[in-house]
Parts: structure tokens; sequence; C-alpha cells
DNA sequence: GTCTATAACGAGATAGAC
DNA sequence: GTCTATCTCGTTATAGAC
């Protein structure tokens, strides 16, 4: 794990890259060691010594994509001042990925969900209640400033948001037309803020 | 294709029952003709004899499934009055999906576009096309009527609603909980009839 | 850490008998 | 329409050399 060098780009680091692009393009279903070993120029038991198997590969993967997006609202947290327009900034984050023509990860690791390794669904699993838990003290946050707007828990507006921003990415990426998925993103989130 | 008795199912319908199952849970790259002709006590080139390829098996899983969507439409428009309902109706269309835990077989192909052929690909556009244009409808019958409230073209709302509930079952279905659809469901409508 | 070689298995598909 | 037998290829994974 420690590289050979400071400023190298580790082997496994690489190969993350690679197995990330090719799962969240694909499905975890379609693509092998041997797509990463001929993208990465390696032999495939090279894979094998830095992830034992495919599903620790997938562990992996989820791990370092939720850090990522912990990262990412950290971020948020950190520079955007107002509920409304952290929402947004959550809403960017989907669509950065389908500009990429990707789906998100986890988005794309839920469609394969019964097929996965136990250790993988409960990662995906906890990248969900993460967003979701983070989205809900956001609305929280919104609604006792009143500058959002909605009915019922913040727990269930949060997981319309999710599955909204991750089906508007689903269908959009078909199309590989960004701006369907901004025209979903704004009804969804304009419900909030609209003024009434 | 003609069935021996006109009340049997064919071996066809029944290929197409199994395989649609399977992609529906798993996924177009995760199920094998094994698996079908295993499930249904039949070899593998009696399947190839009904569909010669994996690629024509999908094209009538998809074209026999959007008929019947379709014709659920079709009979929402024929026995629900109000456009409120018929977005109810329509939602609880993906309810039933999830409910047998599933994913829409055209949301789940949406996932694994990227490894479709092309003839899959265009059907499912299609699908999406044809909900789009009947939730369209419905939204453009309720701002006249009054009884439906949104802002901007009613094409970007019905956009937003597809995403919406094939997102809700996406995320949905790891939990294995319909109540987590439902909640998502009913604030996504309830934004359209909400009272202002 | 990376390689060549290979094992063991499952996939999609075809040939040809019945 | 369905079968047995078989082919070819791709997949995950391991053995053992360097």
């Amino acid at each position: 794990m420690v590289a050979a060098q400071s400023n190298e780009v580790g082997t496994a680091a690489r190969i993350l890259d690679v197995a990330e692009q090719l799962v969240q393009v694909r499905g975890f279903n379609a693509f092998s060691y041997a797509d990463v070993a001929a993208e990465l120029k390696i032999s495939k038991p090279a894979l094998h010594y830095h992830f034992a198997g495919k599903g620790e590969l997938g562990e992996a993967l989820i791990t370092r994509y939720a850090e990522h997006f912990r990262l990412a609202l950290v971020d948020l947290d950190a520079n955007v001042t107002t509920p409304a327009d952290k929402l947004k900034g959550y809403a960017a984050l989907y669509r950065d990925v389908l500009h990429r023509r990707r789906m998100c990860l986890c988005g794309m690791l839920a469609a394969d969900y019964q097929t996965l390794p136990q250790a993988m669904q409960a990662l995906v699993i906890g990248f969900f209640d993460f967003n979701e838990s983070w989205l809900a003290s956001v609305l929280d946050e919104g609604a006792a400033d009143g500058t959002l707007r909605f009915d019922g828990p913040s727990r269930d507006v949060a997981r319309m948001i999710i599955g909204g921003l991750e089906g508007a990415v689903l269908v959009a990426r078909p199309y590989d037309d960004v701006s369907r998925f901004d025209a979903a993103a704004a009804n969804l989130l304009g419900a909030l803020t609209r003024t009434v």
C-alpha cells in the first residue's frame, strides 16, 4: 500500500481509478480483471496481489467513493451558506457524475445489489444512509430558518431527493443529455424552495 | 409461436416470464441461458430455438414489458377520473414492481445501457419516451382543469416523475422496504397537488 | 510487485439426432 | 420442438518463477 515514492500514484490507486470508471459505466457484472489489466498494461495476477478478489476490489471501490463523497459534503458545509444552495451543490455532485457519462457508483451497485457479496451490500446501504442523514440535516436547517418548505419528516424528503437524483441520472444517461437531468433536478428541488 | 393448444401457455411465453424476472432482479449481464433453462427444466438449445440469441431475447422482453405497461396506462385512462389519481395509479405501477422485489425492467436496463446491443437500447429509449408523453398529457390535463400545479413545461415535470419513481425503486429495493418508496413517491407527487 | 502459465468453471452458441 | 454433445471463448483465481 505504501508508494515507492511519495509523489507517485500507487498501482492500487490506479487500479481503483480504472475499475471505478468501468463499474460506473458498465456495472459490476460487466467488467473483468482482464479489462482493468489491459487498460493499465499490467497482468491479471498483479491485480490479485493488490485486491484478492473481485469482491474485495468492490469493497475498496465503495469505501473510497463514499469517502470522496463525504469530503465533498464537508466542503459544501464549509463553503456554502444557505440550505437551498447546499441542496443545489448536492445535486451538482450527481450532475458531474452524469456529465462524465457515468452513474453514481452506488446507484449502479444498487441495481446490481442482488448479485453483490454481502460486504459490498452493507457498504452500499451505508452510503445511502450517510447521504440521507446529511440531507436531513440540511433540510432541518432550512425548515428552522424558513428558507425551505416541505411537509412531513425531513428524513422522507431526504429519501425523495436521493431517489430523485439517482433516478434522474439513471434515465438521463441513455439519452446522453445533461439538460434532462437539469430539468428533473430543478423541478425536484424547486418544490422545496418555491415561494407560496 | 402458435401454441399447440389454445389454452396452453407457450414455451416462448414461459421463457419470457423467467427471463424477465431474472433481468429485473439481477440485471441483463447477471443471468444466463443456463439459468432460464434450469428453471424451466428444458435444455439451452431449446431456448435458442425460440430466441436466437440473448440480444433477441432481450428485445422480446422489452417489447412485451412495454406493451403490458401501455395496457396498464390505457386501463388508468379508462377507469380513473382525475389527473391526480392517474398519477397515483402510475406510481402504484412502480410500487407493485418493487413489492415483487424487482426493478422496473427498463430501469434495470437503463443501468446496463452501455453494455446492451443497439436494438435493445432503442427499445429502452422508446419505453421512456412513451411514459414521458403519457405523463405530460396527464399533467396538461391537470393544469387545464386546475387540479395540478407546477412550473415550467409538463415535459420536464414528466421527466422528473419518471426519474423520481425509477430512483425510488432503485434505492428502496436494497432496503427491501416498500414504505421507503411510498414516502418518496408521496413527496414527489405531493408537491404537484399541494394546495397553495 | 509483477510476470508466465494454467487450472477450473461458466458463458453464448452450434451440429445433428430424434 | 427438444434433446445430447460439443465448441470456443471469457472469467476468476492460483502456482511458482523472477
